[in-house]
DNA sequence: GACAAAATACCGAGTATTCGGTATGTTTTT
DNA sequence: AAAAACATACCGAATACTCGGTATTTTGTC
């Protein structure tokens, strides 16, 4: 069968090397992205990543700015098929942060990306403006501290799956289970 | 007043490099450690730092691994001096945890650690095998969910400052307050 | 204690490699 | 023809590390 002329697709490409970029950043970290790698995944040389980027800051920070994007927009999800409106932010918050699989691109390419917020503040502005909104529409629960008790819980579920070298899965489980119970009577 | 000959100190000279390889990454990330600056701030040129250290792996994991250590005599300090057992190491963790002032060296650097910690596993078990040790010490509370949940949250608290941009710090310390009395009751 | 010998501590000019970025072509699409 | 989408070939700075040499300290011997 003779393939048709294959036609260029820049946009394509474009959105190839945003995912080269993520994926290297989620296998060895943010550090490892060289420019030189990210174009060979993308099947483009270096000078054709430079027409479509003009920096290599430009790229990272949209490929962050992307999946922090998604992120939201899962949070968001698990808002909106939630039934029960007591505490939903702060529940969805938790299983989003409970439920990323250890080994997972995502969560590798978060811990990447949360290790760059601490060296560049404001990649983290946008997040915490969003942060805010969403306190802001969700956050009329009874008892706000306990709320924020479940969130700094949840960031440490996730942190734990982050560094810690070996972990006791049904201790974790267990605390998962009630955190839940507790977003129940907020 | 003349000033004797300086005699030379290696084992201070080993010290001095070990402090500016910390204080590099506390300032600016563990990325920008440079052999070079590390020998320039410990008044010494690269040749030097090379024959103190086979290598600059061998030079942060030794740097790391003293932090580490710093952090469990903390911790430990904290313990011997509380006077109420029940809890004692849970809310030893937690004040470590909280205390953290976010510009501070310490806590920037821990954050570069641990961020080292997800890429590389193998140094995050020096610092699992001493919380599996003080867990069996000290773990033996009526509670072990609520103790690993407030330490889940002390790890949420520290991480807040290291990577949020603003932060509400009085609901910060209510939170705090409310995890301390728990483990009053632990 | 004097003194040579050996070991240690350090210097500083290199080396090979890597990386972000540029300048300039060549091909493809419009 | 003009512009967009790439490829090719470089550049300059940075980096970890090497190596031959020198200064300093310690050690062994009488």
């Amino acid at each position: 069968m003779a393939s048709l002329p294959r036609r260029k697709q820049p946009q394509q490409v474009r959105r190839n090397l945003l995912n080269a970029a993520a994926e290297i950043a989620s296998e060895h970290g943010l550090e490892f992205v060289t420019t030189a790698e990210v174009a060979k995944r993308a099947g483009v040389t270096s000078g054709g990543l430079f027409h479509h980027f003009p920096s290599k800051k430009h790229l990272i920070d949209e490929m962050i700015n992307a999946f922090m994007k998604s992120v939201e927009t899962c949070i968001e999800d698990l808002i909106k098929k939630d039934p029960d409106p007591r505490g939903r932010f702060t529940r969805a918050y938790l299983v989003s942060s409970y439920g990323y699989d250890p080994r997972s691109v995502d969560n590798r390419l978060l811990g990447a990306i949360i290790t760059a917020m601490n060296r560049d503040p404001e990649l983290a502005e946008p997040w915490a403006d969003w942060m805010e909104k969403q306190m802001e529409k969700y956050d009329q629960e009874k008892d706000p501290i306990l709320a924020s008790i479940v969130r700094y819980a949840a960031d440490g579920l996730w942190m734990e799956i982050f560094a810690a070298s070996h972990v006791d899965f049904e201790k974790r489980q267990a605390a998962f289970q009630r955190l839940m119970d507790w977003t129940r009577q907020l």
